[in-house]
DNA sequence: TCTTGACCTTCCAGTTGCGGGAGGGATTAT
DNA sequence: ATAATCCCTCCCGCAACTGGAAGGTCAAGA
């Protein structure tokens, strides 16, 4: 199979393709005429990278569950401790985009959105607490 | 004030705001020696952009944000626009983690975790659904 | 046969929001 | 005088691609 094919079967664009060679994730043979041939198993590892992904896997997280896949002799725990920590991550990730949302919500409902001027949004991003670290000037 | 002095007032890396004056947020003047010189208004520019950056706004927005503070007959209609959408691209991200989340937090109950190699979290990633978009290869 | 169009190739540059470090000048303290 | 601490500019690097330029290859139609 080609690249365009490849790319359709495992829904990923040709660039993407590309740059997973170039960082070794796969290692596709070449034709004669230089173009990549991709076998059945590269495409299954596309597939698996599309999902692990979309998961969220950092591609270095994704090298490395590809190496655990590929390899018969893991253990189990090693793939469970790799998602445990990324679920940690996300988990973090979450608790920041919550705490966003939040005060952007309740500065939203606040903000009265007519035709003046007066902005509590503005207000509180202009809101200079008195937390700097420093004191004293030059 | 140099740059230095800002930076602890503002909690902001030195790097970060040489990095806002090339990019147009900020415009402090500059002494003889070429240092630069902060004045009460860039500090209070700087203090807000830290606030925006950490409510999640892009620094375009911010940028955006930052020409409605000043423009002294602005309609806070455009202030809760913008933050309108950024809420909803928010949600949008926060709805997507949450999901990898779920699927996630399933795969590892699921994974017994131990010396053994089976796993249902690289059996998932790997689980090929046919869901390929053009039939028929070459 | 020629040409068109759809493929494929490599390489380079850009994206976001900075951080690190080199190499050098200015200022302050000892 | 000299060392330490500022400050300056410039360029590279990160993640994970995406876009585009310039060109080679292949199958089909006029």
């Amino acid at each position: 199979m080609n690249i365009g094919d490849v790319a359709d079967r495992a829904g990923l664009p040709a660039k993407t393709i590309r740059y997973y060679e170039e960082i070794g994730l796969i290692t596709p043979a070449r034709a004669e005429n230089g173009y990549r041939r991709f076998s059945a198993r590269d495409l299954h590892k596309l597939a698996f990278l599309k999902r692990a992904r979309a998961l969220g896997f950092s591609v270095e997280e994704c090298r490395h569950l590809l190496a655990l896949y590929e390899d018969q002799g893991r253990a189990s725990a090693d793939v469970k401790a790799l998602a445990q920590e990324h679920l940690a991550r996300i988990d973090a990730k979450l608790e920041e985009l919550a705490q966003m949302r939040r005060t952007l919500a309740e500065l939203i409902e606040s903000c009265a959105g007519d035709h003046r001027p007066d902005c509590p949004i503005l207000a509180d991003l202009a809101a200079q607490e008195a937390t700097s670290a420093k004191a004293g000037g030059r």
